[in-house]
Order: structure tokens, then C-alpha cells, then sequence
DNA sequence: GTTGACACCTATAACTACTAGGTATAATTT
DNA sequence: AAATTATACCTAGTAGTTATAGGTGTCAAC
């Protein structure tokens, strides 16, 4: 890992990815700037992780993908399949899971 | 990293640690039990994660150890120092910006 | 006297994000 | 016209951590 975004951030890549993409077809390099738009700077997933997280998300069945030329650039668009939308749902209620669990640690006076 | 949380996790042992010994001192076999029980077996960190983790963080300097003989049995207790509470400072308000951000990114239709 | 709870420990595996490079084309600026 | 910037893709290697799967020893209870 690294200094970027430090910590917290395992599994973060796969699931934001997963939750653009179950909204509308993209391409890497859009994902990337969509991703630090959305969280204000405050998450920055660079190409180098976002590459690597599309591929291995579409050798897992969860992303197909198709070359495009728009605008004269050849793009790579990638769209989630039935398969990724479980996964989807499946690592975002994981995702909901385990910050309650710690929320309710950190702001708790447990035993 | 493997099965029992999955994801999601990294950071977090190291955060809970400080979390429970910011309250009182405690030793490792009781963090085990105090993390299971306090998330409802939701989040069960192992010995094996625990000690190593409680080693590295004493290196670093955010704890200290002493050993106590309790009950008839040795127990090794750790408690923060104020370079751990600073520490504790800095990780728990990341997780809260890592964790407001994504979950942003999971509710939001924004672009 | 054997089993189970308590209490500690470590080496290795496995995973994954991040860095730091690299290539190529189009648009813009100088 | 040339140089720079933005777009768009890619990968190898590093590093940081968690999880597994073992192991040791003591004490209490059955």
C-alpha cells in the first residue's frame, strides 16, 4: 500500500468500480476522474489501481468490455454483467457490515 | 489477508486496538475477546492478528507493555502513550473521511 | 489425568493497493 | 512548426497488512 489515501482503502477500488459501472457503461480513464470528482479529491484511485481492478474484475465475469471510438480516441468501455451485480450487492452489504460494526466500537463505551 | 472478514479490513485492527486501549489498559487474549463481543461476532480479529499487531505498535511507540501476574496467571498489558493517542487522533478521523466518501459514492446519483 | 479455557507467540502465505514507470494520439499553446 | 498538455491505455514491481496455521505452557474442572 502507500501514501495517497492510506489505510482503509482494501476492497474500496472493486467497489467503487462496481458501483459506477451498475449505474452506466465507462471507460477507464473516465472512471478514474469520476471517482475523484465524486469524493471531492478526497479519494484518489489512480490509472495504475483502476487498470489493474477492471481487468481482473473482467477475468472474474463481473465486467465485459468493448472497444470504442468516440471523438476520434479509442476507448475501452467496460458494462457490469448479472454475475457483477451480485458480487455488487453481495460486497456492498459486507461493505455496510463491517463500518457499523467499527462506528460502533470507535463511538461506543462498551464494557 | 483471507475468509473470516474478507475486505474491507485493512487499518481496522490497528484502529480498534487504540480504540479499546484509549479507554483503559488491557491485555492481548482480552482485546480478542473484546472486539468479538463487541461487534457481535461481526468482526472476530484472531490472536494472530492481534499480537503481531499490538508488537508493531508498541515498536512504533503508540503503546507500552508491562507484564502483571493476575489471578495466578501472567498477563502481558498494554496501554497508550501519548504518541498512540495522537496516532488514534489521526487514523480514526481518516476512517471517518474514507468511509463518508465512499458511502457518498454508494447512496449518490450524482453524475 | 485428560480436557478445555486461558494466555502468549511466530512464520508463512496471500492479497491488494500504490508507485513509477511506459506507449500513443489528439488538442492546445507558444 | 514545435512543444506542451490532456486524453487514454498499460504493466512490473514494491510494500504493507491481514489471516492462517501452527506451536508453547499454565490452571481449573470433571
Amino acid at each position: 500500500m502507500a501514501k495517497t489515501n492510506a489505510a482503509f482503502m482494501s476492497g474500496v477500488p472493486e467497489l467503487l468500480v462496481l458501483r459506477l459501472l451498475s449505474r452506466e457503461e465507462m471507460y477507464g480513464y473516465q472512471i478514474v476522474r469520476g471517482i475523484r470528482q465524486a469524493t471531492g479529491e478526497s479519494i484518489i484511485l489512480a490509472e495504475g489501481v483502476i487498470y489493474p481492478t477492471l481487468h481482473g474484475l473482467e477475468k472474474k465475469g463481473y465486467l465485459s468490455a468493448r472497444s470504442r471510438t468516440v471523438e476520434g480516441r479509442s476507448r475501452v468501455y467496460y458494462h457490469i454483467t448479472a454475475k457483477g451485480k451480485k458480487r455488487f450487492a453481495a460486497i456492498s452489504k459486507q461493505w455496510n457490515e463491517i463500518t457499523a460494526s467499527v462506528n460502533a466500537c470507535l463511538e461506543f463505551a462498551y464494557v
